[in-house]
RNA sequence: CGGGGCAUAGCGCAGUCUGGUAGCGCACCUGCUUUGGGAGCAGGGGGUCGCAAGUUCAAAUCUUGCUGCCCCGACCA
């Protein structure tokens, strides 16, 4: 993409409403525009970002035998009085009006709408387990929304739904959302760490908020250190499998946040080990049995005959907050740093002096060389003069650089930088773009 | 919802107290010079001063009402 046809607004200076760095960045690097309170535009290059954070949870649900499917942003009040909700939410919830009068609601999570459409689906215990999900728009009317999209009023997420015979299945299926989570927060580049959250009306240990660290984060987080060196499991990790020794590895140690800390028992875990950082809640894995089965009478027929209600769980994943949440955990007093698996794009090409025909076309030739691998690019053609493309283009925190200008053609050679050190070398032409190769297809092994 | 604050050009702000031709910096456009980390000079474009009523010869400025937005708290992916 070349820049001068781009549509990149880019802010030199903070706007006063941004207070936390990831809002900030977001508005000067050109990702999002404010709508109104907690909502927001994607600008192009956010929307790519977005594209490939969804993407990411996308392979990764589907890897784990979720189902996609879409449900609507709009809802009809009648399921929600079905499970009893319509009364309990509240103002959080925003409520519409057909032209008939009819009761509808901007969705702020699905567990009615796949209740009543798995319930009307499905019979027998033969169809169970399933795990549904969809990547749709919410809406929770936030008493005060802020930090910019990581607590929008309307937000992307993928939220999916576990359907079982019994509590055991249960166990697996939430099992298998668990280390879906463990693979896809890590091919973004982030360290997520599960914490015991707020169990369920059933109790017991099966929910789990998923909190990546990060220096600028919401909330006050404690855990064992073992935890920070715990690898994600490798894609060829058979779901079917037992999880559970796996599931014992990522659970076995301490880990809290603020409102579950419990200091009496951090003291026990050796001081050198006891880490105290900051984390962003990116994630949430919850049991809730039959709360709404039960009153939504979603049922099969087991093998004996006999109708039982199915067991279900239900597992989120902030999407757009996902976007907010890299940065912060990503970023530094220049910009953005992108992590090479949601860069908006793999590459950042400047060129240093635009009407020079020499530097144009050695900077023309090395964007078609790098589209041709399929890189994606993005070409600063735009006759500007050198120190506000780096500053652009380190605001916006594309993983790479390549820097043409005719100071460098003049050994036939130009620069790359990395992003994320700073380091930058001067390369012919084939070095940089093998180097460039080279990382991308290091990104595409870890991501298969 | 309680407390506090803001609303003037794309962004950041001054002007409001004490009513009298709407300004500054950056960004944008044109030209010349410049050109490897946000250049210089000159010229230029862009604003129903959040909205509505009122007071007044005259309102960005005073009064009243409304709306939007931000911050702190409780709530949350």
């Amino acid at each position: 993409m070349r820049l001068s046809r781009y549509f990149l607004p880019l802010l030199r200076d903070d706007p006063k409403e941004a207070e936390i760095v990831s809002h900030r960045l977001m508005l000067r690097a050109g990702l999002v525009r404010q709508s109104s309170a907690g909502i927001y535009s994607w600008l192009p290059l956010g929307h790519r970002v977005l594209s490939r954070i969804e993407q990411i949870v996308r392979e990764e649900q589907d890897r784990a035998g979720a189902l996609e499917m879409l449900m609507p942003t709009i809802q009809s009040a009648e399921i929600w009085k079905e499970s009893g909700r319509y009364e309990v939410y509240g103002k959080e919830m925003l409520r519409i009006s057909d032209r008939h009068e009819r009761e509808m609601l901007y969705g702020p999570t699905n567990e009615e709408l796949i209740t009543a459409i798995f319930r009307d689906g499905v019979k027998s215990y033969k169809e169970l387990p399933r795990i549904l999900y969809h990547i749709q728009w919410k809406f929770r009317d936030e008493i005060r929304p802020r930090f910019g999209v990581m607590r929008g009023r309307e937000f992307l997420m993928k939220d999916s739904y576990s359907f079982d015979l019994t509590l055991e299945d249960a166990r697996k299926s939430y099992n298998k959302m668990f280390v879906s989570y463990l693979r896809t927060f890590s091919r973004m580049g982030l360290k997520s760490i599960p914490m015991a959250a707020e169990t369920g009306p059933i109790g017991g240990d099966l929910s789990h908020e998923f909190i990546i660290l990060a220096d600028t984060g919401e909330s006050e987080v404690f855990c064992h250190r073992d935890l920070l060196a715990l690898e994600a499991p490798g894609p060829d990790l058979d779901y079917d499998s037992d999880l559970t020794p796996l599931i014992r590895d990522w659970t076995g140690k301490y880990a809290a946040t603020i409102e579950k800390h419990d200091a009496a028992h951090f003291s026990k875990v050796p001081e050198k080990d006891r880490v105290t950082a900051r984390g962003i809640e990116v994630g949430h894995i919850f049991f809730f049995g039959t709360k709404y089965s039960e009153p939504m009478g979603c049922k099969v027929q087991g093998p004996d005959g006999d109708l039982v209600t199915v067991q279900m769980g239900s597992y989120g994943i902030g999407v757009s907050r996902l976007v907010g949440a890299i940065i912060e955990a990503s970023h530094d007093d220049a910009g953005i740093i992108w992590p090479a698996s949601v860069a908006p794009f793999d590459v950042g090409l400047i060129n240093l002096k635009v009407g020079d025909a020499e530097t144009d076309k050695a900077a023309d030739d090395f964007y078609a060389k790098l589209e041709a691998a399929e890189l994606s690019v993005l070409y600063d053609d735009r006759d500007d003069r050198a120190g506000a493309k780096f500053t652009a283009m380190d605001l916006i925190g594309l993983p790479w650089q390549i820097i043409v200008g005719p100071k460098g053609l003049k050994s036939g050679e130009i620069e790359l930088k990395e992003r994320a050190t700073g380091v930058r070398h001067s390369l012919t032409f084939e070095a940089a773009l093998n180097r460039l190769i080279a990382s991308a297809t290091k990104a595409r092994k870890e991501a298969a």
